[in-house]
DNA sequence: CTGAAAGCGCTTACAG
DNA sequence: CTGAAAGCGCTTACAG
């Protein structure tokens, strides 16, 4: 590499030891402030930037966090929530580093390549690995900052909340029967699963009846099959998976000829760019990124302090955007 | 941390050096079947990974590659590359890792705390970052895999050809006045002002007047105004920056009451999945990504391997997709 | 207030 | 074919 603490140390008239107390800002051992200048005058004249190596290995930490991304497309939402998320933790010190999920490399081999402080998983992780990074004094948050692995049989509350909130908003406008728009992407399945699932109690709380799920592939002709079918059994409104996926139903109803929302009513969730530009504007759910990336955050930079109260949840943060499509 | 090769090479009744020997697959020394067998074994049974902290320190290496994001949301197609790129390099025991440019946190600590084995800009280096990592071993690439610093005054030639695909196209159809459709957001004029170069090169070679330049927010209204003045200079067809912008220039189209592309002709860049779902199907240009991954794998590839000859430059890999707004 | 020394876990010449 | 030993650059008790 280049510059050392050693060089700095030499170049100061001081030791490493001196160099080290300085520049990791430990209060706790008295040097005099003329020392730290000169000190820290000399690193920043020589260019020095300790190794991250060495001092990995010596201390079992680096100032990274580690974010692991699933195998499936994640869109901007979580694109923005991972900006939004480095955001706030480069004020302390701490980078995010993003693994997009594919390749065969183990993630064993991965997070002990990098040693990262705390590391935010957006899909489950194999309880061995979990017990590992644990084992290894690593933090392990999930996407909605549970402190604990939570059961991957068990429905996300913030997925049945999106399915629910695009129900009551379509039962409040008078629709009746409604269909569900299935992502054809497979990978997508595991958070469609819930967020139809959130779908299928409002419908019974409300008394509508079960609603009709469908896949639509991402094109016009494809989608307007499954708009066929829907109003072959009555439906009067469709709650997508996503946006893009409500994109296509609205494609769908106009090759079929038919009006949104007066034959049809279209729900999405994202609030993509492209959703209040689409023909009629998508009313879609969308979840307030700013509010979970802080809370993450919260979370990681609580254990950093070595805190013992957790930031509290701050709830789904989801909210109805309402424009013309429903 | 747990498991080190000391206790590998203890179980296994041999010293560390074989242990290091057998695992890394030296193959220069020669250990007995036998008794790589043993290693091995013991490795797996131990669940035995190497400190990559530690061996950073040793070699000055990772097998870590980081991309490095700019200030800007990147979309879709970054997004597919940064995937693509994983699957590519993970057959060859490399991790990539991406970083999302924002936060204050300096470019050299992000280095030195991952110690890469390459660096993957997506947006040009200050100069001194850039000679810091070279003098420190790492492979620095370009997005286009250039493997020097190009002159960031010099205008990407990826980016001139994509206006000038957009403008042969339209003037193809017919198309004389043109407006081009700048983005709102300021993060983008680095790319933006590449492509308008290219559109406008492309006009003065067709003998076409300059294009109309006006900024389009990404709403409907917003949009609508710029299509106003656009008509009010007598521009037929407008060159967006991407697909987003396309789509809010659409919509625009569509406040007006204008039909497109009768009207006016619309043509986007990027081919994200909401192109081919809009009213009328967005005419864009599509970059192939697997081309572009495939060409940055090599180059890193070839680097690690040592061989003096690089692989060539792909091309662009563009190609226009024509649907029906021009 | 400051320095000498140990040790984090690994790889790699160098001896046997 | 295998082992003892050095050293990567840092932090941190422990002496002075």
């Amino acid at each position: 590499m280049g510059i050392t603490s050693a060089d700095v140390a030499r170049e100061s008239g001081v030791s490493r030891t001196t160099v080290s107390y300085v520049l990791t800002g430990r209060d706790g051992v008295h040097i005099s402030e003329e020392t730290r200048r000169r000190v820290r005058e000399t690193a920043v004249r020589l260019g020095y930037a300790p190794s991250a190596a060495a001092r990995a290995l010596r201390t079992g930490r680096s100032d990274l966090v580690l974010c692991i991304l699933p195998d499936w497309p994640v869109g901007p939402v979580i694109e923005t929530l991972l900006d939004e998320l480095a955001d706030e933790l480069s004020g302390r010190g701490l980078s995010v580093l993003v693994h997009h999920g594919r390749g065969q490399r183990s993630l064993t081999d991965l997070w002990r390549a990098v040693t990262p402080r705390a590391v935010i998983g957006f899909a489950p992780f194999a309880e061995e690995d979990l017990h590992a990074m644990r084992q290894a004094g690593i933090q392990v948050l999930g996407t909605r900052g549970e402190e604990h692995q939570p059961d991957p049989a068990l429905p996300s509350e913030t997925q049945l909340e999106i399915g629910a909130l695009q129900v009551r908003h379509l039962a409040a406008r008078g629709r009746r029967r409604l269909g569900y728009a299935w992502p054809a992407d497979p990978r997508l399945e595991v958070f469609a699963r819930d967020r139809l699932l959130g779908v299928r109690r409002a419908c019974a709380a409300l008394g509508l009846p079960d609603p009709v799920v469908l896949p639509v592939a991402l094109d016009a002709p494809a989608a307007a099959t499954s708009v066929r079918r829907w109003r072959g059994q009555g439906v009067d409104a469709v709650a997508a998976y996503n946006d893009d996926v409500a994109l296509a139903v609205l494609a769908g109803l106009r090759a079929e000829g038919l009006s949104c929302p007066e034959d049809c009513g279209v729900v999405g969730v994202d609030d993509i760019p492209a959703a209040r530009l689409a023909a009629p504007p998508l009313t879609t759910v969308s979840q307030s990124i700013e509010l979970q990336a802080r809370f993450l955050a919260a979370l990681v930079l609580a254990d950093l302090d070595g805190s013992a109260e957790k930031p509290g949840h701050p709830g789904h943060g989801l909210h109805l955007v309402e424009r013309e499509s429903a």
